[in-house]
DNA sequence: AGCCAGGACTGAG
DNA sequence: CTCAGTCATGGC
């Protein structure tokens, strides 16, 4: 079985066993409070990310807007937990003056590719931030290579996990139907599947009953 | 005591 | 293009 034949069965196979798992994890569902996660989450355990969204939460920074207000100073207090707190304070402002200008228009947008490119033009945004904010923050159909996307690739699809992102996530973006929807269910269950059975970078006895035998 | 986590930037070859 | 060094905290 090819990898494009496996992408869609094994959706259904994650799907089926975990149920829906309405991702993006966040307190307020705020549009601020994703953006701002996928910047901290850069390298970052997730737990100590969440200490920095509280924080922000806290000190009542739930927009773009209200960050900006903030000095810089105080900003790196805030999201100190998440580590890097030097260089994601100044990239949590650039993307705050982007969005102040920019928010309301990428809502009703369509041109993936150019918001991408200016995203990615933004200090701080590599591939995978721009498009998890693409996905999560803005609803658009992109599908998003993490650390976790690319286990699951090498594992059980027997790809190359470490080929080049644009190439990987068009294999699984002509593999499905290109809808929001579907590439956040995806993702998530990803990521669900490996921190409950993929620990050590290595399956446990779950994966072998999904998918069957995969790579060492 | 290390090692690692939902990366990205910079500089060098 | 690839590669190492850098950035920083908290959990295990």
């Amino acid at each position: 079985m090819t990898a494009m034949e496996k992408i869609p069965r094994f959706f259904r196979l994650l799907y089926d066993h975990f149920g829906a798992q309405h991702w993006w994890p966040c307190v307020s569902g705020e549009r601020w409070e994703i953006v701002a996660g996928a910047v901290l989450t850069q390298n970052t355990a997730w737990t100590n990310v969440e200490k920095a969204l509280k924080n922000l939460s806290d000190a009542g920074i739930t927009t773009p807007e209200k960050l900006l207000l903030l000095p810089g100073e105080e900003l790196e207090k805030l999201i100190m937990p998440a580590g890097f707190f030097r260089q994601k304070s100044r990239y949590l402002t650039a993307m705050a003056l982007f969005l102040s200008e920019r928010e309301k228009e990428f809502l009703e947008r369509d041109d993936i590719p150019a918001m991408r490119k200016e995203l990615l033009a933004l200090k701080g945004v590599g591939k995978e931030t721009a498009d998890s904010i693409l996905l999560y923050a803005f609803g658009k159909p992109v599908f998003v290579i993490d650390a976790y996307t690319r286990r699951f690739a090498q594992r059980h699809l027997l790809l190359d996990g470490k080929m080049p992102y644009d190439d990987l996530q068009a294999i699984f973006q002509s593999s499905l139907e290109n809808t929001s929807t579907l590439f956040n269910e995806y993702h998530a269950l990803i990521v669900r599947l490996c921190k409950e059975s993929c620990l050590k970078k290595e399956c446990g006895a779950l994966c072998g009953e999904l998918f069957g035998p995969g790579r060492k």
